[in-house]
DNA sequence: AGAATATATTAACAGTTGTTCATATATAAT
DNA sequence: ATTATATATGAACAACTGTTAATATATTCT
């Protein structure tokens, strides 16, 4: 039997559950997302989603499930070939867009929200976030770093200061961009900051 | 009658609803914090709490009005002295030794706090995010690197984007140290970045 | 002193929450 | 076709939500 996750028809009720369910998680938070409001999204009553997840929790968790293993963690080669060393901004710059291609995509700012709205509430995030989020991006870019400066490519400093200077400005916009289109507002303006920043960044760090 | 806000006794029954209700929403959030919480937590029935306040969205605007009068925008003088001019790196770093005690100090903290657990779910939240904090430091720190770059002090760049490259490690430094405390983790190895960022820019943008 | 005001309590309200149960209706296996 | 399994429904539950009303107790004013 196909069961397909992609295109809209054939989707199953679990499927339908989930994807209600990061809608309304990130739209009013988890506590805001009854389950009430749940069931009714998907078409059925609250007493049915229980034949699905064990609890609301359960629910959550499944979403929350993919927060972390976004495609950005994976097709990331944590070592840099000697074609990289070559053109070491276009490794940063192809670093950006990604960044820049989640920040923007529809289900990443989805869990983005989630991510952001419960972070201080909710312990198993927040470890997620750090782990995850930060010290992978910063042990990636602290090693590239590294490798740079001992070539004399970039110029001398602590790689993992270096790394969370340039992680940090992309975060931010990331929040900035998520933060403005809650509201609808044009976004136009911080897009094109992701390249500036990249821009800027190396003539920080080139030697 | 002397109506002290300050040390712990003589505490109006109004003051001691917005101490334990920022408390409580920096905790638990909005939603979470109960107008039975706040109640207890300050030794009164609920039903007293309205005698003091309309109802419980005017606790949370009395409390969210601070967030946003920080000691921090006030006593930033906007223009640069001569003297400051002689020495820009140590402007840089009394403002970040400023941005430093905010983010270190308690009842900023808890405001802080509040205002990232509501950021995604409350406009007015979010538009006071977007103009008191960010807005008037970009332009605050534009303004300062527009004047050095004319002097020829700094390198050649945008402002704007000068200025956002500053606050941003810092934002995420705050928000970083912020989640550490939450779960009581030490935020020792944090605490030094706020100056060796001072350092690390002031190399990237001195000419 | 007594009157007036401010602030507390107890009780109740209508609505919402997550969850469970008995039961009905589909779908699949024999 | 009959049995078994998966999934739906409607009703109910206890707990909790914000808020209000009637009433009691302090505090302040004259």
């Amino acid at each position: 039997m196909p069961e397909n996750s992609d295109s809209n028809q054939t989707l199953s009720t679990k499927e339908k559950i989930t994807n209600a369910s990061m809608k309304l998680f990130s739209e009013l938070g988890y506590k805001n997302a009854s389950v009430r409001k749940i069931a009714s999204a998907v078409g059925i009553r609250e007493s049915a989603l229980y034949n699905h997840f064990k609890n609301k929790e359960d629910i959550f968790l499944c979403v929350a499930s993919e927060i972390f293993n976004s495609p950005f963690n994976n097709d990331d080669s944590p070592t840099l070939t000697s074609a990289q060393l070559n053109n070491p901004k276009s490794y940063l710059q192809k670093f950006v867009t990604e960044y820049k291609l989640v920040t923007f995509d529809k289900t990443q700012e989805s869990l983005f929200r989630i991510l952001m709205i419960e972070l201080l509430q909710n312990k198993v995030l927040r470890e997620g976030f750090l782990n995850e989020f930060h010290n992978k991006n910063i042990k990636v870019l602290s090693g590239i770093f590294f490798t740079l400066m001992q070539n004399g490519i970039v110029r001398s400093s602590d790689p993992i200061l270096m790394a969370h200077e340039f992680i940090a400005p992309l975060f931010y916009l990331r929040l900035h961009v998520t933060l403005l289109r809650i509201d609808n507002l044009s976004t136009s303006n911080l897009s094109s900051q992701f390249e500036k920043h990249v821009d800027f960044f190396w003539e920080s760090i080139k030697v």
